[in-house]
DNA sequence: ATGAAAGCGCTAACAT
DNA sequence: ATGTTAGCGCTTTCAT
């Protein structure tokens, strides 16, 4: 039903290799017979099928997206940036969205979006590689690139969590704080762990000793203990210790988590900042309504750098890998201190 | 470089056809040949050419999905059930994210969608369509199917947005409330429409009077009113009126914007419930965190229902065109009284 | 049961 | 400058 350019050809008298080439932008072809074989495509309201198009060019203009649900809002803020970069460039984008991260499922769609002909390249979020990767993925013939998480392997875009989590806990100690506690995730993940060497070597270089104590891993294992249940229980772990032991300040190594750490302190009518001050990682949308400070992630901007990444590495398989580290904010907001009334929450 | 059927055959020294035969569990192939092919078909490490089979075949195996992101939460889980879904059905999802409800990037992602060979089908999300809609799209040759969004000509998946709105304000009522106020999105948009006329229903039936001063539909525009910054304008417009008559609780047409409503009462040193209480919509993940109650969208059912309709579609292009009426759930938490210390806040 | 061949709609190399 | 032809990798019809 719908025109094929045998169609435009035969209406234009031209064969369809002339309307192969006007439709190209090819040269060689006469301004005469370019604006005719244009009108009649036009007329016929032509779209090229894409499909037919992808098989002759070897190319689909598609690239897959794997991404773990569970990261939320940074998962749709990068995805925005690399749709809107995307969008322009002409490419579109295969989701592939992930429930946990689950190994199996991520295998599958590993294999749909390797699949001959379905994606010119692969951008896989948050996800933690498996050691024999490499091996089985290097060779494809389709280009990774990794955003929010490292292999030395491949392309990546991540976000400096050590200067993040170090930022985080210098100010806390700069607000006066001597006794600073951190609420960490699963370390097994390595965001989590990164960012507790932050808050260690933040400690240290202001000669502020590290309290095992006042350390608290999660655990509740579920995604990484990346979750407000993990943090509830931690926090409620922490108030388990006498009160002279207890931190007046806790960096948590993110806002969900740190989400249940002030539920955890208003079922035990503590508030922040007045009696433990809190500082997050993530910014995200919540944080800012409740006036949680945190640490920002440039994600719009991650998205947009590594779709340019992506071509980059389309027009060049061959080229070294690169890795891109983003700096982080950081943004106060009340539960650190200094929160100034009817602007903070309002404004920003 | 990757296998086709050509080396297949050739190694299993058979024709393409038999191969593909094989492949596509066709009868009329002996079992010997079968498993041979088949056999060569694994060592090589063959998949089919996705592309190659799409245009053989007349189907690409692939819906797409246009989604405006500031849907947000319902947006994520909504996409889950689909997503779900659609891997236990081999199909892939092809996402074109919306970043406002912009009339211009919505035709060209449209375009895009329905190109030939490019899906097999259209989900449209949470999206006011254009009134030229029908006459442009009806007899495209891919269907398309309305999640969040109405249009007689296409079949949609809804919630019974004035249900919902009903029960809130019933509850409310129930509650003892005598003075109920709403305060509204834009009502030019469908749900803000319908949610409107789910209160005043409940009001009227309950023999409460409506009054114009304690119901404010947004100021603010962008979003269509679905916004914190919008339900904090409102509002604080409320609550200029005198004391005496300010409502005694509120009902607002969304949670984005209840969070902007608490705000505006913490800002004037008042809390829900005890000063005004206060029911949402929507029932975002936000909502539990800060015990707002509110309507519950089953969002995620909504997702794997509409892949049902989808290929329902698909198989019987003809069929009548269909609604599918979910009923929201009242979720009761601290915001509308009733609030159970150490109960609500962590467990639901 | 199986091989050969046509066709899906396009691009690109090859003629002229 | 333009028409013709050979793929791209697969499905499907037609012979045998």
């Amino acid at each position: 039903m719908p025109a094929t350019i045998y169609d435009i050809a035969k209406k234009a008298s031209v064969g369809i290799g002339t309307v192969s080439r006007v439709l190209n932008n090819h040269p060689n072809v006469s301004l005469k017979t370019r604006e005719r074989v244009l009108k009649v495509a036009h007329d016929l309201n032509y779209q090229p099928h894409a499909y037919a198009q992808g098989l002759a060019r070897k190319k689909t203009n598609t690239i897959a997206a794997i991404i773990p649900y569970f990261t939320n809002y940074f998962f749709l803020e990068v995805l925005q940036g690399i749709q809107d970069k995307m969008l322009t460039l002409g490419y579109d984008i295969m989701l592939y969205g992930l429930n946990e991260n689950d190994p199996e499922q991520f295998e599958t769609y590993l294999l749909r979006a390797t699949q001959k002909g379905r994606a010119d390249g692969i951008m896989l979020f948050s996800l933690r590689l498996p050691d024999d990767f490499t091996m089985k993925y290097k060779h494809i013939n389709q280009p990774f690139i990794l955003v929010d998480c490292y292999h030395p392997d491949f392309d990546s875009i991540t976000v400096d969590n050590k200067a993040g989590a170090y930022a985080a806990t210098k100010h806390l100690i700069d607000l006066g704080h001597k006794r600073i506690g951190m609420i960490n995730a699963n370390p097994i993940s390595p965001p989590a762990k990164i960012r507790f060497s932050g808050y260690k070597t933040a400690l240290m270089e202001s000669g502020l000793s590290f309290d095992e104590k006042i350390y608290k891993p999660s655990r509740i294992l579920k995604y990484d203990g990346f979750s407000r249940e993990a943090g509830y229980d931690s926090m409620i772990d922490m108030l388990e210790l006498p009160k002279h032991e207890l931190p007046t300040a806790i960096f948590v190594s993110s806002d969900v988590q740190a989400m249940g750490v002030l539920s955890a302190m208003r079922d035990h009518n503590l508030t922040a900042p007045d009696d433990i001050a809190i500082v997050g990682f993530d910014n995200i949308e919540l944080a800012q309504h409740i006036g949680l400070s945190t640490i920002s992630q440039p994600m719009y901007e991650m998205g947009v750098l590594s779709v340019g990444r992506m071509l980059d590495r389309l027009s060049n398989r061959n080229g070294s890998v690169t890795h891109t580290l983003f700096t982080p904010k950081l943004m106060v907001r009340e539960t650190c201190g200094h929160y100034k009334k009817n602007t903070t929450m309002v404004n920003n």
